[in-house]
RNA sequence: GCCGGAAUGGUGGAAUGGUAGACACGAAGGACUUAAAAUCCUUUGGCCAUCGCGGCUGUGCGGGUUCGAGUCCCGCUUCCGGUACCA
């Protein structure tokens, strides 16, 4: 019999639905384990072999699991809002549901071809109202909310209103955008609307004025990609800097939590090192500086307090709003210039050109420890997002202000005994301080904790911990998103009442920016609330619908609640979470955060939510190329080339096999190809091949179905996990996919007898159940490392030592030990061979270790290292047993030739090594 | 610039400090076939060899630790990712 692939996998594919095999509810008698993938956004290309990599190395843990006895959930879902909808959507008039359905249908079908274990009763789509009514439902949480940092947690803000108006912002520990100081009294005297724009101030999800790419051309705010030379990549409209009013998540609240949360999850060194980078903790000392002649004083961040008496110069951020109090008359007609010029730039442009440009105030500040005047500058290399906004500058020892200083003439003071700052600064900190009066003669870390002690002491400033991380802007004016929950009254925004979720995303005449400049949902009718109250125009950002997915999964058909106590107290957090590393300042930053948030409220059991992470490598694109002889319609084939002058063309890998081109495929892949003359090796056109991204343009793309039709489902998962380490990048390379499939087909054929199959049920031999018991070891060893390739090495390794053995006392389990890997084989021979159900269902194997204890050991014997023959000893055998039998032994003493052996040395690994 | 990761045959890649190159692809040779496909067997890092004894050499480069280093330490080179005026 045939080892039919089609026929199986189709069988079992549906046999797997009939049955309800991946159906799962919660069961406390079982321990749960929670695999995840992270979501795809649905595109119009459809998955290629690239997409499924991380799929089916959950797939395998989660069948895995499940073998072990676990009670698995494993589901799928939709990352389905997004700009590739509404874009396409603009160009041709068809609604974003409706391509965003069929892209769904397309994904699900090529999905369904791997054979995944997934239980789709679980979907999630986050464009669904169903869904999204729980991501509208967590920002009005959040909006009624504010982060104590006493406590370290979100709190009621009612809270907070009855703290104003008993004691106003006295003693007041929270996050907030700007720092406010006012009585009992002050809060009550305010309107209604006054109250309600100083609570925004202390949101978490708030509307703050953030600098945007505003394209009023195009009548959206851009992203810096979109954006090039101050003109949009699309149109090419001119794009200026614009303070917009936006919602906000007060991501930065969280930013130590993040932190700290960090040393207790189980992911790689270097995701969590990205991470740590992004949220940027930086300590340091915030110091005041008084205006001279004013009463006017400011405030600066720096983490080199130590070098207080180097600084030379202030330096203002162009949008820092003490630039138009501390510009004098005199230098306002520079300024003015200055920052129109500074406007036009972009951030883009802002990174691309580092030429050094600034303007002088006219002001100067006194340095607070010696009086000193110094002159107060304003440039675009102090980023107002940061800080303060402004800081000292230190020439001497900070590489920016040195370029600075050199450039416009101002002096540098070296404060570090022996540093040379005549061709650069120095900026280590390391070195004894100089011509810094009471730091003098200690070193930089001494002086940094002395002048934080100091300063403290004079009220001069004090200690802080700056983040890098900032608030995610909340808002897109774009159509393809949620709605925000939120109306306006008297120019605020207000929370629609929770019984009116979700509010469901409405139609629209026009899918781009309305005439008067509004996002899409301008255009539509009656969004208002019943009452009359407009209805926010803005939806929300690709993240928002993907910050608690996971959670949903638990319980994804309550309408009641995101998910009940009960089900979120049995999944408790995601335990495996496989994705792409390029979520891990984005996606995996935001659902921390929105878990810790739904985790201080008490609605999730756990702190973080994915315990552990592993992030599967790119499949990056193998290209094939043909070498056309120039001016002719002749190819060369690659090992032939270099006798010609030819040119080299990307040609549709899927034409070509193991480097071998296809020819009569090639002339019918492009009509000028039709009459191509061919110079073969060894009657073959091999083609050249080289590693880029996967792209259409490139005709590099594989997309999984051709390969399961051309080797199956079974195949394609065993391949996939061969090609190399899960977490290292690598091209997709079909040349080694005979490899695997012949191993299938050998297993196959281990067991086929004429129409049916044929099982031995004679007694196995010691050999054949160490083997067994061999790969049952290391097997789940490697499953439990995430070490898919050995793994799929050891079957080969396995099949290669059990030879012609068709014993069903072998082959049962290994079946089992199969299934996690090519599910659809695996179901068909336990069938064959006379299992019960289905083979999902079975029993992982336990190793028996005394199969694989051997009773005698061989040991090579080495003279200075090198190998000269070998023994046997019985497996016990001590140390200084060997020693002396190996000194003994008559080969040996023709090494030794009468010296007395230096030293010997016998290594467990079965070596000893003789030093003369 | 900073932070990660990597470098091993023709190729993808194995190797708790212990026989480097497992496993697989490709290639070469052979068996079975009228032939091809499929399948099976043998060889396959390089160099030398009186090719079935054996020897030398070999994991990006230069040092070091060790009886012993692909693996650990120090100093480079190259490549790939991430990040960037964060004071």
């Amino acid at each position: 019999m045939e080892y039919d692939f089609r026929a199986i996998e189709q069988k079992w594919q549906q046999e797997w639905v009939r049955r309800g095999t991946y159906k799962v509810t919660e069961d406390p008698d079982k321990p749960k384990y929670y695999v995840l993938d992270m979501f795809p956004y649905p595109s119009g290309a459809g998955l290629h072999v690239g997409h499924p990599l991380g799929y089916i190395a959950s797939d395998i843990v989660s069948r895995f699991k499940r073998l072990q006895g676990y009670n698995v959930l494993h589901p799928m879902g939709y990352d389905s809002y997004g700009l590739p909808a509404e874009q396409y959507a603009i160009q041709t008039g068809q609604h974003p549901a409706v391509t965003t359905a069929k892209n769904i249908a397309r994904y699900r079908e090529q999905l369904d071809k791997i054979g995944f274990c997934y239980d789709w009763d679980r979907e999630v789509r986050t464009c669904e109202p169903g869904y999204y009514k729980w991501t509208q439902w967590a920002f009005i949480q959040m909006f009624n909310c504010y982060y104590d940092n006493q406590a370290d947690k979100a709190r009621p803000i009612a809270d907070l209103v009855a703290r104003f108006e008993k004691q106003g912002t006295e003693g007041l520990n929270v996050c907030c955008t700007e720092e406010l100081s006012f009585t009992a009294a002050e809060w009550k005297a305010k309107t209604e609307k006054q109250q309600q724009e100083t609570l925004m101030n202390y949101r978490l999800t708030y509307l703050g004025d953030t600098i945007v790419n505003w394209c009023p051309k195009l009548g959206t705010v851009l992203a810096n990609d979109e954006v090039s030379e101050g003109l949009s990549i699309r149109g090419g409209y001119p794009v200026e800097q614009k303070l917009m009013r936006q919602w906000c998540l007060r991501v930065s609240a969280y930013a130590q939590r993040l932190l700290d949360g960090l040393e207790r999850i189980d992911w790689s060194d270097s995701l969590k090192e990205t991470q740590r980078n992004w949220i940027g903790r930086s300590e340091g000392t915030e110091m005041q500086f008084k205006v001279k002649d004013s009463d006017v004083e400011f405030t600066i961040f720096t983490t080199r307090a130590d070098t207080i008496f180097g600084v030379t110069f202030m330096v203002l951020a162009p949008e820092s709003e003490l630039v138009p109090v501390l510009t004098t008359p005199a230098q306002q007609a520079e300024v003015d210039s200055y920052l129109d010029a500074v406007k036009k730039r972009t951030e883009r442009e802002r990174q691309a050109d580092r030429r050094v440009t600034g303007v002088f105030s006219g002001s100067y500040a006194v340095n607070p420890l010696t009086g000193q005047a110094i002159p107060v500058w304003i440039s675009d290399y102090v980023l107002a997002g940061y800080g303060t906004g402004a800081i000292m500058a230190v020439p001497a020892h900070d590489s920016r202000d040195y370029a600075f200083a050199k450039h416009f003439n101002l002096p540098i003071i070296p404060l570090i005994e022996g540093c040379d700052v005549s061709e650069e600064s120095f900026d280590a900190k390391e070195g004894i301080m100089m011509n810094s009066g009471f730091l003098n003669g200690l070193t930089v870390k001494e002086a940094i904790q002395r002048t934080k002690q100091y300063v403290t002491e004079h009220h001069l400033g004090r200690v802080k911990v700056n983040y890098r991380l900032r608030d995610a802007i909340f808002s897109r004016q774009r159509y393809w998103g949620e709605p925000f929950p939120v109306y306006y009254k008297d120019g605020m925004p207000y929370m629609l009442d929770e019984s009116r979720l979700p509010l469901e995303l409405p139609e629209v005449s026009d899918f781009k920016p309305t005439a008067q400049g509004e996002p899409p949902l301008g255009h539509a009718k009656n969004w208002k609330t019943p009452e009359g109250y407009p209805l926010e125009l803005n939806t929300m950002p690709g993240f928002a619908g993907s910050s608690a997915y996971y959670l949903r999964y638990m319980d994804p058909h309550n309408d009641q609640a995101l998910v009940s106590k009960e089900a979120n107290d049995y999944w408790q957090q995601v335990d495996l979470y496989v994705g792409g590393t390029e979520h891990a300042t984005g996606h995996l930053i935001y659902s921390r955060f929105w878990n810790k948030f739904l985790y201080d409220l008490g609605y999730v059991c756990q702190d973080e939510p994915f315990k552990k992470l592993v992030n599967q490598g790119m499949i990056q694109g193998r290209s094939n190329f043909v070498y056309r002889i120039k001016e002719t319609n002749t190819f060369v084939s690659y090992g032939l080339k270099d006798q010609y002058e030819t040119t080299a063309i990307h040609v549709d890998v899927n034409i070509v096999s193991n480097d071998v081109l296809d020819i009569e495929a090639f002339r019918a892949w492009n009509p000028e190809y039709q009459t191509a003359e061919f110079i073969l090796e060894d009657g073959k056109y091999v083609c050249g091949w080289a590693v880029e991204k996967m792209s259409k343009s490139m005709f590099n793309v594989v997309n999984p179905d051709s390969v399961v039709e051309k080797f199956g489902a079974d195949t394609l998962r065993l391949y996939e996990m061969f090609l190399g380490p899960l977490e290292a990048s690598k091209p997709w390379d079909t040349n080694g996919i005979d490899g695997v499939h012949r191993f299938l087909k050998r297993l196959w054929n281990l067991v086929a007898a004429g129409d049916g199959f044929a099982f031995s049920d004679e007694k196995a031999t010691a050999a054949e159940l160490k083997s067994l018991h061999k790969l049952i070891k290391k097997l789940t060893w490697d499953i439990e490392h995430f070490s898919f390739n050995t793994a799929v090495s050891a079957f080969m390794i396995c099949l290669n030592e059990l030879g012609k053995c068709n014993k069903r006392e072998i082959i049962q389990p290994l079946i089992v030990l199969l299934t996690p890997f090519a599910p659809h084989i695996c179901e068909e021979l336990w069938q064959a061979s006379g299992g019960e159900g289905s083979v999902c269902d079975a029993q992982w194997p336990v190793c028996n270790e005394a199969y694989l204890v051997e009773n005698t050991a061989v040991y090579s014997i080495s003279f200075n290292g090198k190998t000269r023959f070998t023994m046997e000893f019985p497996m016990d055998a001590t140390a200084q047993e060997i020693e002396a039998q190996v000194l003994a032994n008559e080969q040996a003493q023709k090494y030794i030739e009468g010296r007395t052996p230096r030293k010997v040395i016998v290594v467990p690994k079965k070596i000893v090594n003789i030093v003369l």
